[in-house]
RNA sequence: GGCCAGAC
């Protein structure tokens, strides 16, 4: 019922995942959302990744019907465990469950496919998206850096403002990464600027850390010394 | 009562 699902939840936010999990083997009414919570707590822990899958394929032999949330929790583990063929059968899932409007799903799809070094189909899922959020530009625009496609990063960052998507901290923290790994050092600060002047959004310390590195990857150590030293945020 | 993006 509604109160052990959300006890399940609990446990799960205090990373208790056995006092949840014993929990939830001890319902008879074992729904779709106190699995899905546990999936998901299992899912912030690698070493509980194999718990994850196993209660997915449980669920899925006692035909259980995979509601878009489910289907999102997983294409996060096969995101962050570059599991491709997972991901794709996933994705399968999620057409037969007509979720095309579907944000949140469809952001995980093409987090998915961008982690997972596919950037094409990570592509493909953003450009089916009927309705795009800030969070669908910055999963594309991370997986551009993460793969040092850093000009491609930048590309689509400009498209993201010429569509009048407004960029956030996150936006901006994969941005300046991406200039980092690909040696686009000016830019990186040139963006680091716009996100201050133009956006009125202030850095934190991952942003700091992220310029550093720019400047240090760029060979401008003494640049980056000087920075660290003008920064308004403890350094760590 | 359960979902999506952040480098090293």
């Amino acid at each position: 019922c509604a109160v052990s699902g959300s006890l399940i939840d609990t446990y799960v936010k205090c990373r208790r995942m056995n006092c949840a999990r014993l929990l939830y083997d001890s319902l008879h009414d074992q729904d779709i959302i106190s699995c899905t919570a546990l999936i998901i707590g299992y899912s912030l822990d690698r070493n509980y990744i194999r718990d994850a899958m196993n209660l997915f394929c449980k669920i899925n032999q006692t035909g259980l019907k995979f509601d878009n949330i489910i289907l999102c929790s997983m294409l996060n583990i096969s995101a962050n465990e570059a599991s491709l063929d997972l991901g794709r059968q996933i994705h399968a899932r999620a057409v037969k469950n007509r979720s095309k409007h579907d944000v949140a799903l469809h952001n995980a799809l093409v987090d998915m496919y961008a982690k997972s070094g596919e950037l094409k189909d990570a592509h493909l899922a953003f450009d089916e998206m009927q309705i795009k959020n800030v969070i669908s530009w910055t999963s594309l625009i991370t997986g551009y850096g993460k793969h040092g496609l850093g000009e491609d990063a930048v590309t689509l960052f400009e498209k993201m403002e010429n569509n009048g998507v407004k960029p956030n901290d996150v936006t901006f923290l994969s941005l300046i990464c991406a200039c980092s790994h690909s040696g686009l050092t000016s830019k990186g600060m040139n963006f680091l600027d716009l996100m201050v002047q133009k956006y009125a959004i202030q850095p934190r310390s991952e942003h700091y850390s992220c310029v550093v590195d720019l400047l240090g990857r760029g060979g401008f150590i003494n640049e980056a010394y000087s920075f660290v030293k003008k920064m308004n945020v403890e350094p760590n």
